[in-house]
DNA sequence: AAAATTAAAGACTATTTTGTCTTTAATTAA
DNA sequence: TTAATTAAAGACAAAATAGTCTTTAATTTT
């Protein structure tokens, strides 16, 4: 479905809404181990979602770190695919046309647009909160064991 | 969604499927033409299809060319994911855990699980011939204009 | 002010995916 | 049986993705 570069984007910003506060910055030395994922690659890819403060924050020096504004946890999931990049997922054609509608439709656009509504309501309805909080519940996970 | 690889797969198969039979082989000219897809890169995975029969038959020599047998052609848009080795996709974690399940659950799983479902049935269901008809009706398309 | 700590930047490498091109093998028609 | 036609095989090349490593800049603590 997503890139790896995505996947690890999706998991770290999860990890810091839900560790991170202004208060309580996170580095990403606990972000890639918390996470299981490799640091330096995990660094550029925060560091790719820092610009411009899209979804996450940071700060260089001692006790500094990454974290997330109140305003940014409660944005939708779709949010990191955008700041990624990958959210024309969302929209793609299953067959790779260029140019797949309802005016030239590929065989599975009629029933493959079903899913894709649903795939479109699930990153827009969840926010980044929402997911953090069901981390901390202890009731899902972001690593694999 | 799929790797390039399978997009032309599925635009290839199913205008094999559309056109050719054991009378009637299409080439690969053809094919990579009326698909839109680089020719060489086409043949290459055509090739592919066709080791072990799995999904596509092809003989050499004039008037040879690629075909598929009728019990080919009703088999699941799924076979064809199968044969490039991309059915996988069907069952794999959005956020890239390596064991996600309802043990393990990442923090998608219960509700992008629905999602993959209906993937599975849609694939599962529908058979590469009923697609193949909907382009001979002129219904649907297999290139971009 | 100096030392320590942290992310930022960017050069670099490795791997996978996508794509091309040439040679070979199979088959058919003349 | 020779020439023509087609896919098969496989070596290459190019581009994208994934990943590492080193140096720099920012910030804080001492």
């Amino acid at each position: 479905m997503f890139s790896k570069s995505t996947e690890y984007a999706l998991r770290a910003t999860l990890y810091i809404a839900q560790k991170g506060s202004e208060e309580k910055k996170i580095g990403i030395g606990e972000v890639s181990k918390a996470i299981g994922s490799p640091q330096s690659f995990t660094a550029k890819i925060l560091q790719f979602l820092t610009k411009d403060n899209k979804v996450i924050s940071s700060v260089s020096g001692p006790h500094g770190g990454f974290y997330m504004t109140v305003k940014a946890k409660n944005l939708p999931v779709r949010a990191i695919l955008e700041a990624m990049g990958e959210d024309e997922m969302l929209d793609k054609c299953v067959m790779g046309l260029a140019k797949c509608s309802e005016k030239n439709p590929c065989p599975l656009h009629s029933k493959y647009k079903i899913i894709k509504e649903q795939m479109n309501g699930l990153f827009e309805t969840e926010t980044i909160l929402q997911l953090a909080n069901n981390i901390k519940n202890g009731d899902v996970f972001i690593k694999s064991k």
